[in-house]
DNA sequence: CTGGGGATGGGGCCC
DNA sequence: CGGGCCCCATCCCCA
């Protein structure tokens, strides 16, 4: 595009997004910065506009909708949010900043709602999948948010004129009950002097109570009614609740085809009317990658079957995280699985004190202390304390080096290591050699039953930079390196090129993938010898499996190459 | 760089 | 359906 442009070089800081997250969240809970505030039901939430747009389409389409309508005067803003239960709202602020939900299981329908009138589809996705609920067509889905938008646009006030008109007209829960979203910007000077004060004990008692009151429906209306009730507190400040009323029932005007909306008013008796409001935002789509999320979710097709009338019949086999979007095969794994991204370690050695995630890893890790090691050598007094530990040691007796590199030829007896090796990239220079022939590179007598997915070249790869590049361990789960320190050096030329092939391979999209390995492939398919896909669907060392990840690291190389070239 | 042990996270099976 | 248990893949660390 530009001159010069081959001489630009992207030097990925894999870190940056996670730390920008975390500054931003910093700010929010000082107030600093924070030009927008969100209320419900009198609780409020400092927070950036600018983050809202970016996590919610709601807010994208709001915002979108404010600056199209004039500059913008860019000022502090209050969105009214009642009908978002101020604990669901909490957890949904929490999510934005944090791309982690908390929130107790009990509050799970608060948040679904929340999330789906913000549309934030990816929590909401998530949220109706460990509901066991399907979206629930009704014809409304990105219509009625569509609906909900132009409504909430006219309702966008620019000065606070029109709030103070309006601020003490109301209380009407009638208006409520149709849901309020409302706008004024500019309000007050609500200095964010307090700022810490207007961060809601929401999210603190979120995560201190185990699994308690969704703020029932009843005490909500209590507060709104109430009207400035004695609430001694900052954060409770009905008052504004007053200010929607007016454009609200302008909005009920002007757009009467939304008067049906899932009233909040009501929530608790959910377990038939909830349904209503299970729509999300299929067609639009959006939200953080969500148009993946969407194909992926309507692919498993356990979990969302054809909206076809079963209603919470299927199996919640495959739910999908929250946080990363993975999906979790098996029944009740999903709680484990978030505990990664929360860092929650449950299990605790009575002996050492050591904590961990999991259960099985705890007794696992117990044998330690108890000197027990259940996976003693046939062939030698070595003993073992995982069976894995036992099938790899089991290898050096045989000799056996069933994983040769393809590039090199040199032969490893376990996976991992060539997989380093690999990576290494210390045979590259190698690898104009012809691959040995023959099948014993990958016979791996285990009969087992594979369990790699990622037969697909883009998912493997995005999968290994998931791992290696964008989501360290270390960020997750504190472990060997810094938690708080982002790698200051440059990741190396491998795993820039790792980065850069993975940028561009995510931008070319799946079916620009095959064509390039393919020379490559076709070796591999001859050594592969006479396994073909069908056979051992997924099988780990497979040749097709083989074959696959090897495509990747081609990829990979390829995408090393060109950054080289490049510099 | 390689060999080896250990840790971690995901999936399958079963209760 | 949730959870326990097991196995596997992968990563990390150390020698």
């Amino acid at each position: 595009m530009s001159p010069g442009e081959d001489g630009l070089i992207g030097i990925p800081f894999p870190e940056h997004s996670n730390e920008l997250l975390s500054h931003l969240n910093d700010q929010r809970r000082t107030g600093l910065l924070c030009d927008l505030t969100l209320t419900s039901r009198g609780a409020r939430y400092p927070t950036h506009r600018s983050v809202m747009a970016a996590v919610s389409l709601y807010f994208r389409r709001l915002f979108g909708a404010e600056e199209g309508g004039g500059e913008g005067g860019g000022g502090f803003s209050v969105c009214q949010l009642d009908f978002v239960a101020p604990d669901a709202l909490d957890a949904l602020l929490e999510f934005a900043y944090t791309a982690t939900l908390t929130i107790p299981s009990s509050g799970m329908r608060d948040v679904l709602r929340g999330a789906q009138f913000l549309g934030i589809q990816c929590v909401a996705d998530a949220c109706r999948d460990i509901l066991g609920e399907t979206a629930e067509p009704e014809g409304e889905t990105a219509e009625h948010q569509r609906a909900q938008h132009t409504a909430t646009k006219r309702m966008v006030e620019r000065e606070s004129g029109v709030e103070k008109g309006s601020r003490r007209k109301t209380d009407k829960r009638r208006v409520k009950k149709v849901g309020l979203h409302h706008i004024n910007s500019s309000v007050l000077n609500q200095s964010p002097a307090s700022p810490i004060s207007h961060h809601s004990p929401a999210s603190d008692s979120l995560r201190s109570l185990p699994s308690t009151q969704p703020p029932s429906p009843e005490q909500e209306q209590l507060c709104l009614k109430s009207g400035q009730n004695g609430d001694p507190r900052s954060i409770r400040e009905p008052v504004r609740d007053a200010t929607l009323n007016g454009g609200l029932l302008h909005w009920l005007h002007e757009g009467p085809r939304i008067a049906h909306p899932p009233p909040p008013v009501q929530p608790l008796n959910d377990k038939l009317s909830e349904d209503d409001d299970m729509e999300g935002f299929v067609d639009d789509g959006m939200l953080m990658g969500n148009t993946s999320i969407t194909t992926s979710v309507a692919e498993r097709g356990a979990v969302t079957p054809a909206v076809g009338g079963g209603r919470k019949r299927k199996s919640q086999t495959p739910q999908q995280c929250p946080v990363c979007q993975k999906i979790i095969h098996g029944a009740g794994k999903l709680p484990r699985h978030m505990r990664t991204h929360t860092g929650e370690k449950p299990f605790q050695c009575s002996a050492c004190g050591v904590r961990f995630t999991r259960n099985d890893k705890l007794k696992i890790h117990m044998r330690k202390h108890t000197g027990e090691r259940p996976y003693p050598c046939p062939h030698c007094p070595a003993r073992f304390l995982h069976s894995y530990d036992l099938k790899n040691h089991l290898s050096l007796h045989s000799g056996a080096r069933p994983f040769e590199c393809p590039l090199c030829h040199k032969a490893f007896a376990r996976e991992d290591h060539l997989q380093r090796h690999r990576k290494g990239h210390s045979c590259l220079e190698l690898r104009t050699r012809r691959p040995r022939r023959g099948p014993e590179l990958v016979e791996d007598g285990r009969g087992d039953v594979g369990r790699r997915e990622q037969s697909n070249p883009l998912e493997a790869l995005s999968s290994q930079a998931h791992s290696s590049a964008f989501l360290p361990h270390t960020m997750l789960d504190g472990g060997s390196g810094s938690v708080a320190g982002p790698p200051l050096m440059f990741p190396g030329e491998v795993e820039r090129g790792r980065s850069f092939a993975l940028q561009a391979l995510a931008q070319l999209g799946h079916h620009r993938l095959a064509g390039y390995p393919e020379l490559f492939l076709r070796g591999l398919e001859l050594r592969g010898g006479r396994e073909a896909e069908g056979e051992d669907p997924g099988g780990t060392h497979s040749p097709a499996a083989l074959r696959d990840r090897w495509a990747d690291e081609v990829e990979e190389e390829i995408g090393d190459e060109e950054a080289d070239e490049e510099e």
